[in-house]
RNA sequence: GGCGACGUAGCCAAGUGGUCUAAGGCGGAAGUUUGCAAAACUUUUAUUCGGCGGUUCGAAUCCGCCCGUCGCCUCCA
């Protein structure tokens, strides 16, 4: 299995010694609700976790939530609610959007204000060895001491200082030394710590989580693109002075960003699209699709009409599962799980691995109705779709429904009108259906109807 | 100013030196099937990969220049 390691900027073989692999994924600041570039992440992540899983992998995957910082503290106030109510009303939401997009659950949610101790023993451990240094009750990293930083986002400390866009603060010693604790200003959350009350800043509660829950060397980092600089850029380098032990993370995995627009899809921007808003207008199966046909690395368009198109693929999907098999010859399948095997060890190639499903799909609707064994291929079918995450099963929920005794009279007399040849009345009754989002289809043997959503 | 990514059919999107007269999906066209539809299947829809040069026996794939789009350098998944 190959993976693109941002740190080495190639391709490289992925291989654990013991078959664990420690993941740590950058999760939310929960300070509004999440869109749909926090969606394409976790999905990202999750299909990552499931490949490896099937792979006999075991995966401890490890997704934090950033639960203090300015935005956070801003908004609470903004709202009138404690920090921690805001936090609490955020995750809770973004775990119900998790579980309608199929994402399993991490091995572990920790949120930094959980963390505090761990974050300050860090932070003073960096002190003591003059890693960072105390002023006015901030500490700050001192990015001279790491002679290998930027090694991540490919920059020069020398070049970020030419930067245009660096903003000059006296107080620091370099402009890119950067804060591991802020003191606290009144009316903020706070906790006690050796250099004053105050909170953690930005980087430090991931290097805290990943060493406590996955040890001082993870298996692989991961998180959107735009987190590389200066997040974890700044990660490694505290996480390394701490422990020193190199690397921090052995791989490290970006996805593409969701654009929207001509712009990435960001809060701040304020062109977001938010996950419970597109969960009404699109299925969550034909949201996975979307975010999966195209490779994880590349920035990706939201575009309404691709994502609906989605829909409509899936559904040949899910009626080569329904098709009904025959008893002879069975159909080989072999071909179809290798093509899907090597398109996943070739950077989780998601787009690649969809076509050798929808080829798979292609041969089972055509062979079945040759009358050919095709109970395993549809047993593979649904595996390697389960492998995306994406559920072709329990379409059958339309039986379910309230409606379904009735839709089964009409559909019971419409067929005694076929049979009279009374085909006026019995199209009327498909057109009367059609428009109530209910299609009908007439097979040799009898007739289905599914609910159109 | 620095760092980086990308530009493939009507649309989305794989492919990164020969098997590419370029996968897969959506859409379009024709056909098989059907009472008619729908679904499914078959065939078809890029001799061409932003433009111009170069390297090579051979390039969508490597190099150079140009045009265009986007990301990061400030909060960001």
């Amino acid at each position: 299995m190959k993976i693109y390691n941002t740190l080495t900027k190639q391709l490289e073989e992925f291989e654990v010694t013991d078959n664990i692999v420690n993941m740590y994924v950058c999760g939310i600041t929960p300070y509004s609700s999440s869109h749909l570039g926090h969606a394409m992440c976790a999905i990202v992540f999750d299909v990552i976790r499931r490949y490896m899983e099937y792979k006999g992998f075991k995966v401890n995957h490890i997704q934090n939530f950033t639960d203090i910082d300015d935005k956070m503290i801003s908004a609470a106030n903004e709202k009138g609610i404690e920090v921690s109510e805001l936090a609490e009303r955020n995750i809770q939401s973004y775990f119900d959007e998790l579980k309608s997009l199929n994402v399993l659950p991490a091995t572990e949610y920790p949120r930094a204000t959980q963390e505090i101790s761990e974050i300050i023993k860090i932070v003073n451990t960096l002190v003591e060895r003059d890693d960072a240094y105390v002023i006015e009750g901030d500490v700050y990293f001192r990015v001279k001491n790491k002679s290998d930083y930027g090694k991540l986002s490919n920059r020069k400390v020398s070049d970020l200082e030419a930067g245009a866009r660096l903003e000059l603060d006296d107080s620091k010693e370099h402009p890119e030394d950067f804060a591991l604790w802020k003191a606290t200003k009144p009316g903020e959350p706070n906790w006690e710590s050796p250099w004053g009350k105050g909170r953690p800043g930005w980087h430090i509660e991931c290097t805290a989580m990943a060493i406590r829950y996955l040890g001082q060397t993870i298996d692989i980092h991961g998180g959107g693109v735009d987190l590389v600089f200066p997040h974890h850029e700044n990660e490694i380098a505290q996480s390394e002075s701490f422990t020193k032990v190199k690397p921090f993370a052995r791989v490290w995995i970006h996805n593409g960003t969701l654009q929207y627009g001509s712009d990435k899809m960001s809060k701040s921007v304020g062109n977001i699209f938010s996950v419970s808003q597109a969960l009404e207008t699109y299925s969550p199966d034909s949201l996975r699709m979307f975010f999966l046909t195209s490779h994880y690395r590349s920035p990706l368009v939201f575009d309404e009409k691709t994502i609906k198109a989605q829909d409509k693929a899936i559904s040949r999907l899910r009626s080569a599962l329904k098709i009904v098999s025959g008893d002879s010859n069975p159909l080989p399948t072999n071909k179809f799980k290798q093509d899907f095997i090597d398109a996943m060890d070739e950077d989780f190639n998601t787009p690649k691995a969809l076509a050798a499903i929808f080829d798979l799909a292609r041969d089972i609707n055509r062979e079945g109705s040759n009358g050919r064994d095709v109970s395993s291929a549809q047993e593979l079918l649904n595996e390697l779709t389960q492998i995306l995450g994406i559920n072709i099963e329990d379409q059958n929920l339309s039986s379910n429904l309230d409606v379904a005794p009735f839709v089964e009279l009409l559909l019971e007399i419409r067929n005694e009108l076929r049979e009279s040849k009374q085909f006026n009345i019995a199209d009327s009754i498909r057109d009367r259906l059609e428009s109530m989002n209910i299609s009908i289809e007439d097979s040799q043997k009898n007739t289905t109807w599914k609910i159109n959503y």
